[in-house]
DNA sequence: ACGGTCTGGTAAACTGTTTAAGCAGTTAAC
DNA sequence: GTTAACTGCTTAAACAGTTTACCAGACCGT
């Protein structure tokens, strides 16, 4: 029961608390003492009220006050207390950052640079940011809404979240600001941001088809994202406007990891031994399919050209480089960030936006080869 | 001069502030109506105080009124503001990790394992983790102190410091609770968690000593770090130990990169054509030396023998499987949270902990080969 | 001299908690 | 027989700001 106060550990906090100001009476934390508007107000012979409005550029107060009370500030040290500020204008001025609960979250380069962007635009927006991972008790007892209805945040980031966390919809209801990262649902009425994956499909399928491919195979990843299933369905029309096969033998599902991407290589070679290209749904994958192939005997562009999707980092290093699709993944975090902030001061508008993508010619794919 | 609001943005805050209460008159965010404990006091027939109490579980609360306002409190839907809570009691529950501004800090399988285990170990603990990126101008403005002056958070993990980063020693006068995490400074009194480095290089050189090394090269990074310097320290001192040679020439800088390994590793190769291990001081310059190697023509281990140092996630893959030591950085990250959780609620004894390395035996090393 | 409108400011109410101090009755210790 | 320490609860003062309503004086025209 005490969990009301979200509190699941030891003693009792409230005694914690009055032991540690008994110790030390006149409330000092780390060693400098704290200023409050009063004593600035005190300083400077002016009520708080004034003080508050001089701090806040109220167009109301003079010139000569403004620097009169601005020296005091300087002079004092005060620094306006957040708490006190949050609890009055309502606003905290904190954003949250909702992660997938995988071990490895913080190191995936796909969700750091969705974070990077993030944390720099909500920097520059004067915002923090606060990480939540998306465990599964932490859903469960819905700690989710806890977060706005205690009011440690103004607005959350959902990232990696698909159709297989039905928390969204619970929490689209409740109408917290909220925006999905990179991923979107058509059916529910969510704002997102995301980079546009059918125009980078679509831009994979006319370099692929113009190089002269017809075995075309596709490596996809989790199909519970839309995202997943936006490619798949640009790939299938593409294959289908070509007059090209595209049964279930030409798809595989990599699960978006590098050992998915051999596995699913194996798969497709197996049922396809003539296929000549290969189009990976991530860039892991792609490299998975690249180690594969070349372990089979398989030269990468030569037999078979592979094109992956995401534009990591690495993946310009490696041997061959590899054509992929760059997701704007930096630019995406931030624009997110822009219109949350927008959105956590008042604006209604939905938010759905479509980053553009842009295919990376590198060398991991050439013309089709004579032998097919 | 309206910075000291923390506050860049465009319109004045007040006014926005002002425009939205207006426009929404029984003061409501997300569709849910916000209930204070004022409202359950009345409900429940009692004093405020007497709410507050049940939520601290005070022992003074009987078993009859803790029930009586419980069931309220349920009815209600009532949940305590965070804000409120933490200005009266001067603890806000949240800690910052500063981050180095790199651009890809958080796809760092480095800061992402000590990351994960902080905010693990935090939510454990009841606290909240907020991100702040150690920018150059965020040092310079103070912004770092701001952070707990504004009553931000009550402590600070510093991630990826070194020497060359003097706001720390500012820092830590003003002393407010924070952790160097992974790093430290022998002659600053700074709280810190670290792995064991030491003992970890003197199992790297007890395995190559006993597998018959005798021309040993160091691949180290950046010096600024102390731990990198521990390790250079034991490198010399275990060769000088073994009789060995040690001179300038068996070391060389890898800027704690992949790139920067292959380039150490050049010139190790230039300077010392017969060297038969190299010792990286991380995996990712052990992955670019073994690289090197190879492109040099020279087989891992057959003809040379490669140890790394951290033991990421991706080398138990590389061909040929990397030995390096294994930090335990979810640990060092986790233990870090549970000290400076402790040191915020009033503990003073200085935190210093080293936590155990061990090797990890694996594929890149093997005996000294004859020819040498 | 008198009402009307600015101007620049203040006092007080408000945000929602925690906690010290107190209250009147009972019981135990010295 | 007085002091002291319970009991379960309340009152009121913090905590540190924002914002609204009001007010005194200057200025203006009549």
């Amino acid at each position: 029961m005490s969990d009301s106060q979200g509190n699941t550990t030891e003693a009792s906090t409230a005694l914690v608390g009055s032991k540690m100001r008994q110790a030390v009476p006149p409330r000092r934390q780390g060693g400098a003492r704290r200023v409050s508007m009063r004593e600035v107000a005190q300083q400077a012979s002016v009520s708080v009220a004034t003080v508050s409005m001089v701090l806040n550029d109220n167009p109301r107060i003079s010139k000569a006050t403004q620097i009169k009370v601005r020296r005091i500030i300087d002079k004092l040290g005060y620094r306006p207390n957040r708490l006190a500020q949050s609890l009055s204008s309502q606003y905290t001025r904190v954003l949250a950052v909702l992660l997938p609960p995988l071990r490895h979250a913080f190191s995936d380069p796909y969700f750091g640079e969705l974070l990077s962007g993030i944390c720099d635009r909500a920097d520059r927006l004067g915002h923090k940011v606060m990480l939540e991972s998306a465990k599964p008790d932490f859903l469960r007892e819905r700690k989710l809404l806890e977060l706005f209805e205690r009011r440690f945040v103004d607005g959350m980031f959902c990232l990696g979240v698909n159709d297989r966390h039905p928390f969204v919809k619970d929490f689209a209801a409740a109408g917290f600001p909220m925006v999905c990262v990179n991923n979107y649902f058509p059916d529910l009425n969510l704002d997102y941001v995301v980079a546009d994956y059918r125009s980078g499909a679509e831009q994979v399928m006319n370099v692929l088809l113009q190089l002269g491919h017809k075995k075309i195979a596709l490596i996809n990843g989790a199909p519970e994202a839309q995202t997943a299933r936006d490619v798949f369905e640009v790939f299938t029309a593409r294959m289908n406007d070509a007059g090209l096969e595209t049964d279930a033998g030409w798809t595989a599902d990599g699960r978006f990891i590098e050992e998915g991407g051999a596995a699913a290589t194996d798969e497709i070679i197996d049922r396809h031994p003539d296929v000549t290209a290969i189009f990976a749904g991530n860039d892991k994958m792609a490299l998975g399919a690249m180690h594969r192939l070349v372990e089979l005997g398989r030269s990468v562009p030569g037999d078979v050209s592979v094109v992956g999707f995401d534009d990591i980092q690495q993946m310009a290093f490696v041997n061959p480089s590899l054509t992929t699709v760059h997701l704007p993944l930096y630019e995406v975090g931030a624009r997110a960030c822009e219109l949350l902030v927008q959105r956590v001061r008042g604006k209604t508008d939905k938010i759905s936006e479509r980053l553009a993508t842009h295919l990376v010619l590198r060398d991991s794919t050439s013309i089709v080869s004579g032998r097919s």
